[in-house]
DNA sequence: TCTCCTATCATTAGATC
DNA sequence: AGATCTAATGATAGGAG
């Protein structure tokens, strides 16, 4: 009870951008900034009227994803335009999402329905056998 | 010059998280928070050595992504599990991407790469002759 | 569209439960 | 793995250039 006053709550402090190297203080920072990550995507997709979609894959295998639909959206495709400002390859983090809903049943239905017209076929190294 | 104390900064005023209509506003919203977003995914992908995908696709066609790629990451399918939050259906974003992908040239090449293994088939409607 | 400014709101690290 | 609290950092609306 006493010890209130030395027990300071430290509040926010600056941490540099690089990897954290402690397993459970990775794991709740990611957990709480995750969470931050898709309330701003989805209040951005409000705000702006846009989709935005989401994914997260983590160097142990764990995947998960969010998005947001417009709801006023107009789907145009012949009117496309892209504004590419990618600093790394998404084609690697989708490559492998279709990958996962190829893989897996499941769930997986979700996603493989707008992607069944595609034929997928098991690149090499990735068969299941 | 003495109007300096009548033209007060507003600072920060609280929105409600609805769609602009301005379309000025919207699109200097849509501008900021969308850098900020991708700041605070670069942030998440860093600290907790995760990647981090993010896809917009705004009623007017425009398309923008960013992804950030761990360099500690292990590819390893078997392990894989989900983690499902999601609000809305993040396939119709990524469907989109992907015939984005299909029905452009150009820099769809870099998007292709991974896909190319799925012989595309163009849904009905799609078709661009 | 981007930058700068600043007042203000929002997020979050760390500790605790 | 969550929820809560606090203090501090971070993000951003509006205005101006």
């Amino acid at each position: 009870m006493g010890d209130d006053i030395n027990k300071r709550k430290t509040g926010h402090v600056k941490r540099q951008v690089v990897r954290i190297e402690n397993d459970a203080k990775r794991q709740l920072t990611f957990s709480r900034r995750r969470n931050g990550l898709i309330k701003k995507a989805y209040e951005l997709s409000v705000l702006c009227n846009i989709d935005v979609a989401l994914v997260f894959h983590s160097p142990d295998g764990h995947f998960s994803h969010f998005s947001a639909k417009s709801r006023f959206m107009t789907l145009s495709l012949s009117l496309y335009k892209s504004i590419c400002i990618h600093t790394y390859r998404i084609e690697d983090v989708l490559y492998r999402f279709v990958c996962l809903g190829h893989d897996k049943g499941r769930y997986i239905q979700r996603i493989l329905t707008p992607l069944q017209r595609y034929k997928a076929i098991s690149p090499p190294g990735l068969m299941t056998a």
